[in-house]
RNA sequence: GGCGGCGUAGCCAAGUGGUAAGGCAGAGCUCUGCAAAAGCUCCAUUCAGCGGUUCAAAUCCGCUCGCCGCCUCCA
């Protein structure tokens, strides 16, 4: 089976087929620094380091290319704010951005080019539409000129008449035609600039993009993606630079992920309804942040919420608790047990795992039905531990297995144990009840047990579980864990 | 107003023409002094509603209702 990609140009699932066999170039929209970055980001670029991975795991020579958008108004806003030159707001936010990414075990894209980088390329760029007749200098600026462009809007699949339609009326007298677009702006004093063949002024929001991805990925490139609200404007304005300006196709497969909600509703900037990444990381931990964002196709709205990230939580350490039990397993001495039923049963299911996961991933990167493969895995895994087998070579087939899907993912990274340990730390540290105070309540329940009190023992435990802390009880003694 | 998407169990969520994956929660059982973990069993005659096409529909078509998004910066 081969990979299927659902494309927003063409509305359908497409079979994937790169320009250049073997080789994927990709290109996905980065982020505007000018502050902290949200958990609709958090979304983005997950979805996009999984395609990126997968791709990379299906045998791909990738070329990844993220931007960051480094010149910008929002930029020069919050920088005339807290009164410091435009760089010191970037570069803040540059670092906070590559901060969180990693904190998010995002693998490194190819390059991670700035726009201010390629300010040459860009002028050139806007050079060569002007050249073309498909934009214009009005001023200082310089616009794209829209009705030069026949297909414009066939991404978001709309018309002109449609867009005007609902669009409000321009107060300016630069634009030729409401729906066109700057490509370049004049500087308004005290604002950074460059100069150009039109004075001197800073690129518009789109052009960097159709610089920077023709730049290092070609005229012609494989995917591009992005959120769904950069279908309109921002794509769809980098469709018709690039294509006005080589009369090539741009882009092959456009990849949009959904939203981030909030009680059903879009979480943005504007809405002022959004969460930080490094909040949401200060309260859970990062692969229970990707394995919840991994629960939802990417292409589906998704609900951001307490209890949807308890209930990944949750998931997730069931997953980790199978995988210990497997490390375990593997570190006892070698006792070869009979092969019974769930010896039988886990050797299937091993079997037909890798090509179920790639099934699923292959069919427009379906994590969550590819979750619901490692569930099955999992409880085959349990089984078998349950009773009591211990067959080395299977053992570590699923290793082996999880260890594929790890790379996919970007979870189930950690050693078992360590995971577990780290879980159980962070909900440690949330009780109200001292650590002494709980040994102290155990050796007393361990005292009262030995004298068969078990009325003051179960109310040692009902105690103890009122104020979040389980008592396991083992063969070497009581432990204890945080609920 | 124009365009687009979604509605699957108490909750989350796959499935887009062949007879409803998976997870959480819940119930019972095994294990345990009692628990926990794990295992086993159960938990949607039905996919927002109503019509239609078909041997066959959650899946295709039409209508209705509800929710959301884009049309302005946005992942």
């Amino acid at each position: 089976m081969s990979l299927k990609l659902y494309n927003t140009l063409t509305g359908t699932k497409e079979e994937f087929v790169p320009l250049e066999p073997g080789k994927v170039k990709m290109y996905v929209c980065g982020v505007t620094v000018y502050d902290h970055c949200h958990i609709g980001h958090a979304r983005a670029n997950v979805a996009f380091d999984v395609v990126y991975r997968y791709l990379r795991a299906s045998g791909y020579q990738v070329t990844y290319v993220r931007n960051y958008t480094d010149i910008d108004d929002k930029i020069i806003n919050r920088a005339n704010k807290e009164g410091v030159p435009y760089n010191v707001i970037s570069e803040r936010y540059i670092q906070t951005f590559d901060e969180d990414m990693a904190r998010l075990g995002l693998a490194l894209p190819t390059h991670q080019p700035r726009a201010t980088e390629h300010i040459d390329d860009i002028i050139r760029l806007v050079q060569t539409l002007i050249d073309r007749g498909h934009a214009y200098q009005s001023g200082g600026d310089v616009y794209f000129s829209v009705e030069t462009f026949p297909s414009y809007l066939k991404l978001s699949k709309r018309t002109l008449e449609e867009m005007q339609a609902g669009a409000r009326v321009e107060v300016g007298e630069l634009k030729r035609n409401p729906m066109d677009f700057a490509l370049w702006k004049e500087a308004k004093p005290g604002e950074p600039f460059w100069e150009c063949p039109w004075g001197k002024g800073r690129p518009g929001w789109h052009i960097e993009c159709s610089a920077m991805s023709s730049c290092l990925l070609g005229e012609t490139f494989d995917i591009h993606g992005g959120g769904r609200d950069l279908i309109f404007p921002h794509h769809e304005n980098e469709i018709a630079q690039s294509e006005a300006a080589t009369g090539k196709p741009f882009v092959r497969y456009w990849l949009h992920n959904g939203f981030v909600n909030i009680n059903a509703e879009k979480m943005s900037k504007s809405l002022g309804n959004f969460f930080t990444i490094r909040e949401v990381l200060d309260r859970y931990d990062s692969e229970v942040l990707r394995f919840f964002l991994l629960s939802a196709h990417y292409r589906s709205p998704i609900d951001f919420s307490d209890q949807n990230l308890a209930e990944a939580e949750v998931g997730l350490e069931r997953i980790y608790k199978a995988l210990a039990g497997v490390e375990e397993a593997l570190a006892r001495p070698a006792a070869t047990g009979a092969a019974g039923a769930a010896h039988a049963e886990l050797g299937e299911r091993l079997a037909a795992f890798e090509t179920r996961f790639k099934e699923a991933m292959d069919d427009d990167f379906n994590t969550a039905q590819a979750l619901g493969h490692i569930f099955d895995l999992v409880r085959s895994v349990n089984r078998f531990l349950a009773e009591n087998e211990s067959n080395r070579a299977l053992l570590e087939a699923v290793r082996a297995a999880m260890a594929m899907v790890a790379e996919v993912f970007g979870i189930f990274t950690s050693v078992p144990a360590a995971f577990l340990e780290r879980m159980q730390t962070r909900k440690a540290d949330e009780l109200t009840i001292p650590v002494a105070e709980i040994e102290r309540l155990i050796e007393e329940r361990t005292a009262a047990r030995k004298a068969k009190d078990f009325k003051r023992s179960d109310e040692i435990r009902d105690f103890l579980l009122e104020r979040g802390v389980a008592l396991l009880d083992g063969p070497q003694g009581t432990n204890w864990k945080a609920k």
